[in-house]
DNA sequence: CTTTGACATGTCAAACATGTCAAGTATGGA
DNA sequence: TCCATACTTGACATGTTTGACATGTCAAAG
């Protein structure tokens, strides 16, 4: 997710999702373990839908999936500026 | 934006719509500034309204935001593994 | 072959984010 | 005071996320 400047909103969508497959996945847990732990009502439809990029989620689902995972919100966005700036545009 | 365990919806807008008014400013912008530089239609009240945590924005329009000031997203949300104290509580 | 588990996908309704315009508040300067 | 800039807030239409449920697919197990 380095070069997110020309990133269209499908692309984002995907990696999004990608990534919330694969920190679940590196935990052992099932979509339903997932939503089980999140607050809130929630079912599998959703995260299975987040995952595979096919929505939007919000901000708060977002929040909700990661305090789930137990992971900080900014691994679902797997951003590692290691080497350089942001963007200079 | 520590201890987010606990942290309900509307604390959770509040400090993401604080998070990137803050940042917003700390690079002289105006809302007006933002909304040009975001991809798609937009104009400043949404932006006012994320900021003022009044709205639950998606993910892609985080995105857009993040675009506009040049960050990466992980800034809009604070992160504190960096420098600062880690989890005061 | 049947069952079970995990996940994808379709539909539906309710709630909500977004976009747009209009009006209001606040501040600072001419 | 008047005017401009910056931001907030309300109302509304439109589109989408979300939750709920049913169904489909696929693999593994029995």
């Amino acid at each position: 997710m380095s070069n997110m400047s020309s990133m269209e909103k499908a692309d984002l969508l995907k990696l999004v999702g990608k990534r919330i497959k694969e920190i679940r996945e590196s935990k052992g847990l099932a979509q339903l373990d997932v939503a089980v732990r999140m607050e809130g009502n929630i079912d599998t439809t959703n995260i299975s839908r987040i995952e595979s990029g096919r929505t939007n989620p919000t901000v708060y689902t977002l929040f909700r999936i990661s305090q789930a995972l137990e992971v900080p919100m900014s691994d679902l966005f797997n951003i590692e500026y290691s080497n350089s700036m942001q963007d200079e545009v």
